[in-house]
DNA sequence: ATCAATTAGTGTACTATATACACAGTACGT
DNA sequence: ACGTACTGTGTATATAGTACACTAATTGAT
């Protein structure tokens, strides 16, 4: 998102700015975007990378991310650990690999257009929902560099989206921080969740464990309005996590949109 | 955050909970929480919990989590890595410690007390500073438990901000949601480059990759709207990263205070 | 058709890391 | 004084990731 900062942004300032870049990260970045150009010479590859990226995502989905280890992908390929590095040239970039592949594709906006409010809601519950199903992307870093095709779908997204407001440029960047922020944030308690079903923990023993640290405060005098907080009876059913997400997201959009009538009168 | 949906949570609910948690977490929560009984018998311990713990942050920030190596924390005491498994019955005990530690304490809310809105801007960029100050906090997971006291009291100190809306106790920690959420994922950009900073990139050298990734966008027909984006010109100064989580946070609140005088107007 | 160049996959070896276990020495309680 | 409980050390093991050298396969150049 910083990358943004420069509004104007130009293809010579790209080049000029790519000269700067770590080499290693370019070589990530590269090994993200370039379909590699098939040798002629030698045996013919027993694999491509992408095999090499499906069959890691999915001990991935079945076992957690540190399940995935060269050995265990490479056996699960019917090959020896060595092989992969003909296809990666480390886990690194291979861990790069399979969070784009992992982001998957945003679902596409439905013809007819509708309200950017709602296009934007479903963009935001849509990205949760894609994170939960992975929750193994979330312990790796992908703020910044590199981004896959994938994420830059995303992107194009919700952009789409966010232009209907009619805000210039600038000020649709900042609101793409908020709502991304926000869907970032707002879902790590549920991806945790997510994590713990992945490994057979009970939604009931998950939610013991948290709370039986929260409720170390009951009585504690360190923390004397959170132990009166967590103690105050309430009325009416509590919200599931999915409709408390859903229902802050409609407090950001409701700030967004208290901009944007701002902005265009 | 999920702990709270019981919202009439008693002891008696914790007790009856807690026989339901993964004796494995519950030992590591109570590593946080419990001052552990000094033995009488047997030499004395040439260190603390708390020696292991400094010296264990002390790495993390001079050299980054990775560095943080069992040997390495220990060769800073003078000690043989096995000396530290008097004190953390593994790896993972002791980075829920760090995690903790490196919280560090809420600021103080100022006398006279504010309006909740300016209090809850300060929390979350009080929060976001410490975030960026630690980068390596963010590679550990802190969502659900273990839970330890200061990350109370960072809740503490929200929640008595949050008090002052006058809302009820589920609506205030609904609003508690969405500020952390935002906070959380609206930090991560400014984490990565403050990690990346600690690893010696510099600034431009950071912004390059991530603008030249992105920049990847333009031209190419499957991003046509952001790659429009990208390249529109905008006039005035672009906002520094800082700057923009302000102005986002400012349009959170907004919502915030929309619901808020919704309640009570 | 032959050969050289190039590449794929394997086997082995090395390194770093966490940690189990047994032992030696220390200090308190009896 | 003596046993017990504890601390720190040394050694050993398992699990990573990955460098390197080797074999085998494939094809362009001769």
């Amino acid at each position: 998102m910083a990358g943004r900062k420069k509004s104007a942004l130009t293809r010579d300032d790209l080049i000029e700015a790519s000269t700067r870049i770590d080499p290693d990260l370019r070589r990530r970045s590269e090994l993200l975007w370039d379909d590699r150009s098939q040798p002629t010479r030698g045996p013919k590859p027993g694999l491509t990378p992408d095999d090499v990226v499906q069959a890691a995502m999915q001990i991935a989905d079945a076992e957690g991310l540190s399940a995935v280890t060269m050995h265990a992908v490479a056996a699960s390929l019917g090959f020896t650990t060595m092989a992969l590095y003909r296809y990666f040239p480390n886990k690194e970039t291979l861990l790069d690999a399979i969070v784009d592949a992992g982001l998957g594709h945003p679902p596409r906006v439905t013809e007819p257009r509708g309200a950017w409010r709602d296009e934007v809601a479903q963009w935001s519950r849509a990205k949760r929902a894609m994170m939960c199903a992975r929750p193994w992307l979330a312990e790796l870093p992908f703020v910044a560099a590199p981004h896959g095709p994938n994420w830059l779908r995303w992107l194009e997204s919700v952009i789409d989206s966010l232009a209907r407001t009619g805000l210039n440029a600038a000020d649709m960047g900042e609101m793409l921080s908020v709502i991304d922020g926000y869907t970032r944030g707002a879902s790590d308690t549920a991806i945790s969740l997510a994590r713990a079903r992945a490994r057979g923990t009970s939604d009931a023993q998950w939610a013991a464990a948290v709370g039986a640290d929260l409720g170390r405060a009951i009585g504690d005098p360190r923390f004397p309005t959170f132990s009166k907080f967590l103690t105050s009876p309430s009325d009416g059913q509590p919200r599931t996590m999915d409709a408390s997400f859903d229902f802050g997201l409609e407090r950001v959009l409701d700030g967004i949109e208290r901009y944007v009538s701002d902005q265009l009168g």
